[in-house]
DNA sequence: TTGAAAGCGATACCAT
DNA sequence: ATGGTATCGCTTTCAA
């Protein structure tokens, strides 16, 4: 099967490449191509089962049809999601998507962006960690359309659609706050990581409430890269005296699934000695021993708002749709935090 | 910043076009420009920071450095960690990847390869999931380099990598017997999945060394769409005499999830009364009460292994690696089947 | 209604 | 060593 083309479509119809062109993109009717050659274009179109080349026609028209996300890492439970409801989205507007990882490293994320300019990308959806503004200005230098998930910056217009790190974590820390529990650890990630500092005064908010003291000494903020060991370290420190914590926050699922693991080989009691909460979920945190309460994050409706929000920037509607989405995270209540 | 392109570089700087493109593909030696001219468009471009339009390039070189990749459903933990391994490695190469999921639907996947073949990628990675092979031709008519995982055509010479789901399953089954469970249920979801069908041969050739009859009742096959539903009655038939089995192997990992739930809804002590033994992991299975035991897939090598090969096919080298690849799955041993 | 022809931005062949 | 220029396949303007 030889590949076949706009032009031998037209050499074998015995119409112009116009022609041929016009009727394939729906527009033969507002060209007033006669019915008779539209017909036969679309027959002999697909009998032989034509499509463009679509390098061609996205240097042509400067569109690609695709969209570039970037996000720290696709394996991650909470990304993977978050991209399979991107992809599904896009592909009703006819678009593909191309998926980069940053590793949550700035400098990868600044030569991803590049990458996708590159690669003419229609828009961008990214899951950015670092609070660095370089590559904001980069996407608006270049003037592509993109929305933000996962970080907003407050000082800077952009579109975004983040959960609400600040209330999920105050809304758990109370509930903790409720359960009598009153020496709250809270185990996060260094900042840097915008979310994470959300996630952090949310916590500290929800003491003030209560009026304790948020201690320093109850915060662990583990670096990115060595967490996996120094989240022993960290969790021997919250449960020994002086600290002895009665509750932690993990600022992660994945926090949370190593912090479980430590709180097991140190024999301590979930949710007897020590309450627990996530932040965020993985797929079987409701079948853990505890089940573990977590603070979960609407991946869908991340996923579904970006994209619809970036069509928009896209096709350039000034649509009333809002450029901006702040989505509420939900406290699901199992075992672990002592509810049950 | 006004967007810079080739001919600009070369008309501000006196020189051909075709020298700034040989130059800046690195060819500028073996084309013999003099160093001059070759620093004098390196820093050029260099200091305005030019890239090249990929798309006008791809045109022009009949090559777009992407790669497609075709999955049942990126939100999958399996396939979201394939993915991941997927991306790293084609960006070793310089190639990005465009992904897509197929939900299982041959037809959806018959059209997301033509839609990938329309967008010009290099190569495919398909893990296709149906035993159908008009994909295959649709490929092999385009003469596009693919991979496929998770799946293989044994009477089809292509390029794949799989586990050996058969071996996995019978070393599972057999470590239950070894155990003393004698009443082993399988629950799988229906053929047309070539990999279901490797798992359930591996479990009834297991029962056959230990000359156990394979039971049809002690076998139930989901429906792809409703196994949510199914697997309720399915359970409650396998427990209930006359099956009353001791044991459960589950297909893959979401099945497993399900099934837990429902035997704890039911009452059933596991591992005392029914042992169970999950395919594939989801990641806090080392958490749940009690840790599952699990087939491990590797993830990884299945990811790494693709690329490597599929790079092979798309530099046309007929270099001495090998096309297709078996890899093992490892029983991790926890606590769900009873050994523990 | 239809078609010729000029792009889109880069590559690479063929001269010089 | 360097430069013109045809070419990749499609879109779109403009004239007929």
């Amino acid at each position: 099967m030889k590949k076949l083309y706009l032009k031998d479509i037209a050499k074998n119809l015995n119409v112009s490449t116009t022609a041929v062109s016009l009727v394939l993109n729906n527009k033969g009717d507002e060209n007033k191509i006669s019915q008779d050659t539209q017909q036969k274009i679309l027959e002999y179109a697909k009998r032989h089962n034509y499509v463009a080349n679509s390098l061609a026609r996205g240097l042509s028209r400067g569109k690609s049809e695709t969209i570039g996300l970037i996000i720290p890492n696709i394996s991650d439970d909470h990304y993977a999601k978050i991209a399979g409801h991107i992809e599904r989205k896009a592909k009703e507007y006819g678009y593909v998507v191309m998926y980069a990882s940053s590793n949550k490293d700035p400098k990868n994320e600044a030569k991803l962006i590049q990458s996708m300019i590159n690669r003419q990308v229609d828009g961008l959806i990214l899951a950015s960690t670092q609070h660095n503004s370089e590559d904001i200005e980069l996407l608006k230098d270049n003037k592509l359309p993109f929305v933000l998930i996962d970080r907003l910056y407050p000082e800077i217009d952009t579109n975004y659609v983040v959960v609400d790190n600040f209330e999920g974590v105050q809304k758990a820390t109370k509930h903790l706050l409720n359960l009598g529990r009153r020496k709250i650890g809270f185990v996060t990630l260094k900042p840097g990581l915008e979310a994470m500092r959300q996630r952090l005064l949310g916590y500290q908010e929800a003491l003030k409430e209560f009026n304790i003291d948020p201690s320093d000494a109850l915060v662990k903020e583990l670096s990115n890269v060595d967490y996996k060991d120094e989240i022993k370290e960290a969790l021997g420190e919250l449960v020994r005296f002086p600290n002895s914590v009665d509750s932690i926050i993990f600022s992660t699922h994945y926090l949370t699934s190593l912090g479980l693991r430590e709180l097991r080989r140190l024999n301590i009691k979930v949710p007897h000695e020590v309450a627990i909460v996530s932040f965020d979920e993985l797929g079987a945190f409701d079948l853990v021993d505890p089940p573990i309460t977590s603070i979960k994050q609407p991946g869908a409706d991340i996923g579904d708002f970006s994209v619809d929000i970036l069509m928009d920037e896209i096709q350039g509607n000034e649509s009333g749709i809002n450029k901006t989405r702040m989505l509420k995270p939900s406290l699901i209540i199992r075992k672990s935090c002592g509810a049950l």
